[in-house]
DNA sequence: TCACAGAAAGTTGTATGCAACCCATTGACG
DNA sequence: CGTCAATGGGTTGCATACAACTTTCTGTGA
């Protein structure tokens, strides 16, 4: 990819981050349903069911579904309903061999970019990260830190088209997913190249940040139980 | 990028495809108002104004729009309304970097997965568009032709999920005002470089068909008015 | 027993009505 | 004259009602 010179774009926010912890719409509350399992994926949403459950009337469930359709979570089907696809584990090889071949390369255009805050902010999101995993659990929450945390390079390279794209490959429900799946040691793995990744920041080494971040991409490609080996 | 092994998935079709000539839906509809500058870029879209003049109540429309929003083409602002993103010469720039960095490769992959019938379609494709542009006209259909010539190497590519992502970065309406601002030349350069790869596609080399795929990327990225030297 | 037609139940697609909210104008007050 | 509050028009957000479609069940006939 050629470095674009865009001067840095007025802050996208993604999705994972504007609606991370509590998004109290119907949108928000079906999207973390799904990461979370309550909705098991390959079953039917019926609308007047979600409706009742969430309390809300059909009419912010359909444009929940449609928003999350659009975004590949969810499959809808003229006049029989949506249900919650359903990944594979080709699938899941699938979404991390996109990122793996795409994030890298954000990570060395943004880091020449990162401003002390930004990286005083990624300190803080891996330190939180670090955290929550010594108190073992709360997966949804990981995620969610997760995604802030990857969200600030890929902001900062310069091209927000590269968030629109990466965003469509970075299912919350996948990543979610994926962490629940990681053993012990894997998610301690995965919290350390978080900390490298900061201190290749630190260190504004482009390369270096590059290349932890697709060991780290393809570790977790091989913690979804989707290493190349094997399929 | 890793090659995913993925045995081609059921065809996901794309949206430029599957909706591409006539889509009477109020989603088509407004789809193609925007990629036609029907409805301008940065213009407010008032619901009751699009009911109206596509002739449904406004419960669909405000399904598209959400949808639209979803793929990036409008902006939704929180009780007030919709308005047409306006790509500004560095957006375009960089909609065609992330492709420049991500397409080639999938055309690399993909070229060994294509059978004879998908040559045989790429080359009626790259002979439609040329009659299209012999008799001078019809940008619309010209863009709708060159989603679905682009499309063919992307489903191939045994990744459904690279289509995700680039489907993100190729918006109709982009790649419409793009061929709109073709010179002459430029058009029949374009349509040069479809009938070179497929030639590759026959020749079943993927390695020419990246090299030719990464060229015209560029050379429309040069024709979008966004060389590099320029911003 | 099986196949098929018909009806009935259930679900989605669309239209409409009303409440909540944003914005601009206007008027009064300092 | 400037500032600020009230008010009105206009738009979106949500709830509800109804129409259209799909699926399933049931009963009849061979």
């Amino acid at each position: 990819m050629t470095a674009a010179a865009v001067p840095a774009p007025p802050a996208p926010l993604t999705h994972a981050q504007r609606d991370a912890p509590r998004d109290e719409s119907a949108y928000g509350r079906l999207r973390s349903m799904i990461a979370s399992g309550e909705l098991a994926a390959g079953s039917w949403l019926r609308e007047a069911n979600l409706a009742e459950r969430i309390g809300v009337s059909r009419t912010p469930i359909r444009e929940a579904l449609s928003r999350l359709a659009a975004e590949g979570l969810v499959e809808l089907s003229r006049n029989k309903g949506a249900q919650v696809v359903d990944f594979s584990p080709e699938d899941v090889a699938g979404l991390y061999d996109v990122r793996a071949g795409f994030e890298p390369h954000a990570v060395l255009l943004s880091v020449p970019n990162l401003t002390d805050e930004d990286v005083v902010e990624l300190a803080a999101l891996s330190a939180r990260m670090e955290a929550v995993v010594a108190n073992g659990g709360d997966m949804e929450g990981l995620s969610a830190l997760n995604a802030a945390f990857h969200g600030i390079f890929i902001e900062r390279c310069g091209n927000r088209h590269v968030a629109t794209a990466l965003q469509a490959v970075m299912r919350p429900a996948v990543v979610a997913h994926t962490f629940r799946k990681y053993s012990g040691e894997a998610l301690r793995r995965s919290m350390q190249h978080h900390a490298e990744l900061v201190a290749a920041a630190e260190a504004r080494d482009g390369e270096w940040a590059e290349a932890v971040m697709r060991t780290h991409i393809l570790a977790a490609r091989n913690a979804a139980g989707a290493n190349p080996s094997t399929r």
